[in-house]
DNA sequence: ATCGGCTCGCGCAA
DNA sequence: TGCGCGAAGCCGAT
């Protein structure tokens, strides 16, 4: 498609009216297979954007039916087995198909849910599939195992398969390196992202449809792979209390899915303007709790992006000429609206980035070179405490409020804003060393919290570690320039009471 | 309450 | 080659 750079300034009317196709930088064919025309219809499968609304990978599935004049039949699978699956997550993901059943069910589009009841039991799901598909159409995620899961897709696939990236405001393509700190990346969006201002997905993509329909799938394949049923979906039946998973990770009171995807963004919008002051207290209710939706593309950026964006009557025309890479001044907002919109944008795509670029992201060796040297130098330092995982994972270490922010991440899978810094500069400080350190921190990050296994969770373990920062003085043990954070000294900053009144015990 | 020093590397200006 | 500046800090001095 063609894309137009901005003379001047642009209306909200007219970035509307700018809906084509998918840009070619938000797609990737992963293989070589051909596209069959005499097909029974176009496969969406849908991993990691899971949604109806502002979902290019949805969009692009469509544009692809309706070329070849076929039905859409999209399959939203959730695997048994993966890394850290448990109780928790599979509620969250279930809690999304449920309003994602109703959203297609609407719209006339066969929509096949399928949660594996054991292990194995959906291998071969996929390549059945897609022996009567034209085409498939997937989406790109670039951590955890979706890369190698797409991997496989496409060695096995015998049609054309395509991911698209639905991940943020830039297309992950758009970059060509990691950026070592957040105010880099800021200066490369500064200077990229206007042009991508006009290229949001479509709000509604189900609207005004006119597919041929499916009435149904082969009964080949749901014989084999049933469908998840509507009690499943709604949560009140035994079948996910069967299902072989890690019930020790229970679900959180968080519900997921789009739709309460939409009524926590909506909640928060009404508090924006309190963000940049409220978002670090600890007896507020100041940060948008949106990053689950997100992590499991429940809810997509580029909405939350339109929402505020609309809600602040901005237009175009506010965007600042500079690219210095400064926080603050570049989109023309408030100061909440500016804070908010860098941690959305600049640190959550940052983080994409890094997990697009390198395929370490998530071991030591990726760290920046100042921070290798000086853990190694003091890897061998005294500590005065030493915790092994089982002692940090059921929070019994001498420091209470360390303890609370566990307790929390265990009840809640989600740690503050600001005690999730000094959650991992303490089990830094407390390991046997900066290694031992890195996997207490994925593995109880990845197992209890629900953006766990998110690129930007590992974003904020690395940065405990410097990833993203800088060296700091004096040079103390175990840290050595790393900055260096205390208990004491966030108690003096917060009003800590409250937190470990709700979390003092379990 | 606020300030400087601690320390390194990037990217731009010269 | 020099210079400014950076996710949230800490500590001691003013």
């Amino acid at each position: 498609m063609e894309r137009l750079g901005i003379a001047g300034p642009l209306s909200r009317f007219q970035l509307e009216g700018r809906v084509k196709g998918v840009q070619s930088s938000r797609l990737r064919v992963l293989n070589d297979a051909p596209v069959k025309f005499d097909g029974k219809f176009v496969l969406y499968w849908m991993v990691a954007s899971r949604r109806t609304r502002f979902n290019f990978g949805l969009e692009h599935a469509i544009d692809r039916a309706r070329a070849l004049d076929k039905p859409l039949v999209v399959l939203e699978a959730l695997r048994i087995d993966y890394p850290w699956a448990s109780e928790r997550f599979h509620r969250f993901v279930i809690d999304g198909m449920a309003d994602n059943a109703e959203r297609f069910r609407k719209a006339d589009i066969q929509y096949y849910p399928y949660v594996e009841p054991r292990p194995e039991a959906g291998k071969g799901l996929l390549a059945e599939l897609g022996r009567h598909a034209c085409s498939i159409v997937t989406d790109d995620f670039p951590s955890f195992m979706i890369p190698r899961m797409l991997e496989a897709a496409a060695r096995q696939a015998v049609v054309q398969l395509e991911a698209v990236d639905s991940n943020g405001l830039m297309p992950l393509a758009a970059a060509d390196r990691a950026f070592p700190t957040a105010h880099s990346f800021r200066r490369f969006l500064q200077r990229e992202l206007r042009e991508q201002l006009i290229e949001f997905p479509k709000a509604n993509p189900l609207a005004r449809l006119q597919l041929p329909s499916l009435k149904k799938l082969p009964a080949s394949i749901l014989e084999r792979w049933p469908t998840a049923s509507d009690s499943l979906l709604s949560g009140t039946d035994e079948v996910l209390r069967e299902l072989p998973i890690n019930r020790s990770v229970a679900a959180t009171d968080v519900v997921g899915g789009a739709e309460a995807a939409r009524k926590t963004l909506r909640r928060f919008i009404e508090r924006i303007d309190d963000y940049a002051e409220e978002r670090n207290r600890l007896d507020a209710e100041g940060t948008s709790g949106l990053s689950p939706y997100l992590h499991f593309g429940q809810l997509s950026s580029h909405e939350i992006c339109r929402k505020l964006l609309d809600r602040e009557d901005w237009a175009i025309d506010q965007l600042g000429e500079g690219t210095s890479g400064s926080r603050e001044g570049w989109w023309g907002l408030s100061r909440s609206a500016e804070a908010f919109l860098d941690q959305l944008v600049t640190w959550r795509e940052l983080g994409y980035n890094m997990c697009r670029q390198r395929t370490d992201y998530d071991r030591f060796e990726s760290l920046p070179d100042w921070a290798i040297r000086t853990l190694q130098e003091h890897a061998g330092d005294t500590r005065e405490h030493v915790y092994s995982l089982e002692e940090f994972e059921e929070a019994a270490t001498h420091d209470e409020l360390w303890n609370a922010a566990q307790r929390q991440l265990r009840r809640d899978g989600t740690i503050h804003n600001y005690l999730r810094m000094l959650w991992g500069k303490k089990i830094l400080h407390w390991s046997e060393n900066p290694l031992h350190a890195l996997e207490t921190m994925i593995e109880l990050n990845n197992k209890y919290a629900l953006d766990g296994r998110n690129p930007n969770s590992y974003s904020g373990i690395f940065w405990v570690l410097g990833r993203y920062d800088r060296p700091w003085g004096p040079e103390r043990p175990i840290f050595g320039k790393v900055r260096y954070m205390t208990s004491n000294n966030t108690a003096r900053k917060l009003k800590v009471a409250g937190y470990l009144e709700r979390y003092g015990k379990d």
